[in-house]
RNA sequence: GCUCAGGUGGUGGAAUAGGUAGACACGCGGGACUUAAAAUCCCGUGGGCAGCGAUGCCCGUACGGGUUCGAUUCCCGUCCCGAGCACCA
């Protein structure tokens, strides 16, 4: 019986099926363990290749893991709200459902031919009203709540309220927007409006107006991790910035924590480092300027990381959006500024950074006060510097700061050193090294000496005092789109108020067209009776990252109708184990799946601060193009080697009738019209494509389906191929002729059992040699599996399996644990012949192989021994022996005299078990 | 510009508490079996030089230095590719 791949995969995935193998139970005598794959966005193209890759890891562990005894909970679930289904509904009028559906049921059966184990029993949808319903719930304990800096946790509402009315907001630390102080007084006159208009400003999701990232082209606002270098990640279309009212999640209030927080996770250090600059905590100072426009003194506030250098403020400069831009204009300046913000308001987003090196500006006319040398400094008023940030307000410092520099070159501002010998003539001095001068009483001390120095003299005198800054924003949790979780709040006499948990989910409503309406209103504008208690509802739906940032939790407990999770599902699963996923959420969903997590852990309903405690992050798999060349004006087209003779067009050529770069010509001619009287010039009877490596993707005709390789090869060859492309973690090019090496590996395993329809696996005494190498095998994959190290245990399978073909060996003793050892990577073909070796279950822990270390064990050891480092022969000496006795042998060795020649031996190393070099 | 991760044969990649570089696989070349193909198996395969040959010698882990008996691995400098951030004061 030859290895008939087709029909085994598709007889034990319909056993697992059927049995429920993978079911994870919430009890278990066995420890938990808890691994997790991003779940996908189902799209409309469907998987290839490069999808499964991270999703084939996580099932290797998962299955080794159950192997070994724990209770493995792997589930898996479809991110289903998105942008792309709901463009596709405005052009077709499809319903986004529907194309959701069609979506998800074509990636499922993909998923299913590869022979995952997942509990599909668990499944979740983030569009399914039964699974939304918790989003919205979330969503209203997040406005019913305020986060306590003192406590530094989430706090009910009903708290602040309570301490508003005996103390005011005086003596309340709390993460909030700007609010003005108020009595306890002052709160009990304020009217319901004013009362609802600062509680606002104190609760973790709340509205409020803010400068946001607008796409005209999608119609609704952006996230930052969903612009990149100004454009929009789903679409690519232009975004610009504009002040809108919207939702947004306090998530800067737990900036601190999710810092301190990432110290434990078995992180990569890499997406530790991008969260790090996400968060960039800086810590510095705030200290008071006194500004005056010649009519009115004021005290402005601004930010600063490096306080000892206050003696060489030349200017100070606003964000053009800047409050203080409107206070402190002069009636001379007047003109010039408003034309300047005029300019600055127009650009794009995109503008402003092609043009990251174009300084512009504006003087105001007003002048500051340096605090501690009492000059008169001008303000001035420049794009580069962020509304968004610290005060939006900065004292410029051209010596030691590049921007600043190149703004007081541009409009001839002094520039004062104030570090000993530095050259400022051609760039600032930017470092923080050196010791100050020209600096009052912070001359002579070092750099580092002077920061703290110079922050304790102005906390002392009352001109600042310490501050940390963060550049992570809150999240913008509204989107003016249909295909999203609905907000449950309404507006009762223009209040925000939040409907009653008892009527969640509120479902999203049905409507006749899915774009905005004329007048700009949101899809859900077009729903009729979007009411509640005869008020209208929120028409702004959820963002992407509102479904998948607590999806995890839900797994634990998805069919639970009155909690996310209940507290003993929560309390027995805590978290991820082992999460797999792209490095393309490294700032989205894995910060906001944090906060989610630490907001709901603060409340008391998950047990753990942390949502995956390990994450690896799988690389990209790439697509090989191939290319033709077609010689300019013909039809014509000359092989690889022969493109330099001619004036050729390069053109991407589909890879699937390309086999090892050979073209296959008439597939060519048949696979595009403008092709079919195609003329070839061959090399050596065949057309050679050139190749490169890019993206996977349609347009380069590289894409490479699943299905057809799990046709054509198979599901084991297919997992097994993956792991062998290279380490999990590095990108890495589909190379689909590679695929045949581990087709052959498989074939050769089964012909370790089964050759011409005879089972060759005997009861005998397995030899020492066969023990030694199913050792050093069970040795190696534990250790690789255990490191994530898949290639490498994959080529050990082959050399083993290898060795164990040449030398005939037909002993169950080996030939059964083998089958077990294989059952992570290629579960159909191991299950099979788990089967023929008579076993009645599926493949179990019972018979999983312990590592014997006395069979691998060797008492000899065949030295190199080098000379002068070059290695010159190897001697097999006993590992007992000692250093001294080593160095005799060699010494006595006739090979040495042979190599030291006349030369005499001046040292003899000995490093037991590695190696022996002869210094002469 | 800043931060991080990399650079090893024709290709994907092995090997680092410093110790035989190129495991394993693809491809390629040669051979066996076969009417033929597929499948399978065997041999060779980093470069150069010498030899009929077994074999021997030299050079080789982006480049230039350094530390060391010994460096793909550690240190310094340069170049190149990738990813992330991008006026964050």
């Amino acid at each position: 019986m030859e290895y008939n791949f087709p029909e085994i995969e598709k007889k034990w995935q319909a056993y697992w099926a059927a049995n429920h193998t993978f079911k994870a139970e919430n009890e278990s005598g066995k420890p938990k363990y808890y691994v997790l794959d991003m779940f996908p966005y189902p799209s409309g193209a469907g998987l290839h290749v490069g999808h499964p890759l991270g999703y084939i890891a996580s099932d290797i562990y998962s299955r080794y893991k159950r192997l070994k005894g724990f209770n493995v909970l792997h589930p898996m679930g479809y991110d289903a709200f998105g942008l792309p289904a709901e463009q596709y509904a405005i052009q077709t009028g499809q319903h986004p459902e529907v194309t959701t559906e069609n979506n998800i049921n074509r990636y499922r059966a993909q998923m299913d031919r590869i022979g995952f184990s997942y509990d599909w029993d668990r499944e979740v949808r983030t569009c399914d009203p039964k699974y939304y319903k918790w989003t919205q719930w979330a969503f209203l304990e997040m406005f019913g709540h305020w986060y306590d800096m003192d406590a530094a946790k989430a706090s009910p509402i009903e708290t602040l309220v309570s301490r508003f009315e005996k103390e005011g907001n005086g003596t309340v630390h709390a993460a909030c927007s700007e609010v003005p102080v108020f009595t306890a007084d002052q709160w009990n006159a304020f009217t319901g409006q004013e009362k609802s208009d600062i509680l606002m400003k104190y609760r973790i999701a709340y509205q409020g107006e803010t400068s946001v990232n607008w796409c005209p082209a999608l119609g609704t606002v952006l996230a930052n991790d969903e612009v990149k270098e100004g454009l929009s990640v789903r679409g690519g279309f232009p975004v610009e910035q504009k002040r809108m009212k919207q939702w947004q999640l306090r998530v800067s209030a737990y900036a601190e924590r999710l810092l301190t927080d990432m110290e434990d996770l078995e992180w990569s250090d890499s997406l530790k480092e991008m969260q790090r600059n996400w968060i960039g905590r800086s810590q510095g100072a705030e200290m008071k300027f006194l500004v005056s426009n010649g009519a009115r003194e004021y005290e402005m506030t601004i930010f600063t990381t490096r306080a000892d250098t206050i003696f060489g403020v030349t200017f100070m400069v606003l964000a053009p959006e800047s409050e203080w831009v409107e206070k402190l204009t002069t009636a001379e300046q007047k003109n010039a500024v408003e034309e300047y913000l005029a300019y600055a308001k127009k650009k794009t987003e995109r503008e402003r950074i092609s043009e990251t090196r174009k300084v512009t500006g504006v003087f105001s006319g007003s002048y500051a006060v340096n605090p501690l040398t009492g000059e008169k400094v001008p303000v001035w008023i420049s794009e580069y510097v962020l509304a968004g940030y610290g005060t939006g307000a900065i004292m410029a410092v051209p010596a030691h700061d590049s921007r600043d520099y190149a703004f007081a070159k541009q409009f001839n501002l002094p520039i004062i050193p104030l570090i000993e010998g530095c050259d400022v003539s051609e760039e600032s001095f930017d470092a923080k090294e050196g010791i100050m001068t020209n600096s009052g009483f912070l001359t002579g001390l070092t750099v580092k000496e002077a920061i703290p120095a110079a922050i304790d003299y102005v906390e002392k005198h009352g001109i600042g005092v310490r501050k940390i800054n963060y550049r992570l924003r809150d999240a913008i949790f509204s989107r003016q789109r249909y295909w999203g979780e609905p907000f449950p709040v309404y507006f009762e006499d223009g209040l925000a108020r939040p409907m009653d948990v008892s009527q969640l989910p509120l479902c999203l409503p049905e409507i006749d067209k899915f774009e905005p309406t004329p007048d700009g209103e949101p899809p859900l504008a077009r729903a009729k009776g979007w009411e509640y208690k005869g008020c209208p509802i929120e028409k702004s739906t959820m963002p992407g990252f509102a479904g998948s940032s607590a999806y995890y939790l839900r797994y634990m407990d998805p069919h639970n109708d009155d909690a996310l999770v209940s507290q003993q599902a929560d309390g027995y699963w805590r978290n991820v184990d082992l999460y797999i996923g792209g490095t393309e959420h490294a700032t989205g969903h894995l910060i906001y799946s944090r906060f989610w997590n630490k907001f709901l852990y603060d409340l008391g309903y998950v047990c753990e601060k942390e949502p995956f405690k390990k994450l690896i992050n799988q690389g990209m798999i790439q697509g090989r193009s191939n290319f033709v060349y077609r010689i300019k004006n013909t039809n014509t087209f000359v092989s690889y080697g022969l493109k330099d003779q001619y004036d050729t067009t390069e053109i991407h050529v589909n890879v699937n009738i390309v086999d090892n770069d050979r073209l296959d010509t008439e597939a060519f001619r048949k696979w595009m019209p403008d092709y079919a009287d195609a003329e070839f010039i061959l090399e050596d009877g065949e057309y050679i494509c050139g190749y490169a490596v890019e993206k996977m993707s349609k347009s380069m005709f590289n894409v490479v389906n699943p299905d057809m390789i799990c046709d054509r090869y198979g599901a084991d060859t297919l997992r097994l191929y993956e792991m062998f492309l290279g380490p999990l973690e590095q990108s890495k090019p589909w190379d689909t002729k590679g695929i045949d090496g581990v087709h052959r590996f498989l074939r050769k395993f089964w012909r370790l059992f089964y050759r011409e329809d005879t089972l060759q696996v005997q009861d005998v005494k397995p030899s020492a040699k066969e023990l030694k190498i199913l050792h050093t095998l069970i040795h190696k994959v534990e250790t690789d599996i255990e490191n994530f190290s898949f290639n490498t245990s994959v080529s050990a399978f082959m050399i083993a399996v290898n060795e164990l073909t040449d030398m005939k060996c037909c002993s169950k003793e080996i030939l059964e644990p083998m089958t077990v050892l294989l059952a992570s990577f290629a579960p159909h073909i191991a299950e099979e012949l788990w089967e023929k070796l008579g076993h009645r279950d599926s493949i179990t822990y019972a018979h999983f192989p312990e590592y014997h270390e006395e069979f691998t064990r060797e008492d000899t050891f065949e030295y190199p021994v080098s000379f002068n480092g070059k290695m010159r022969f190897k001697l097999s000496l006993p590992k007992s022996m000692k250093p001294a006795e080593v160095e005799a042998a060699v010494r006595a060795e006739p090979a040495t005299a042979k190599w030291v020649g006349e030369a005499s031996i001046k040292k003899v190393i000995v490093v037991p078990s590695k190696i022996i070099n002869v210094v002469i």
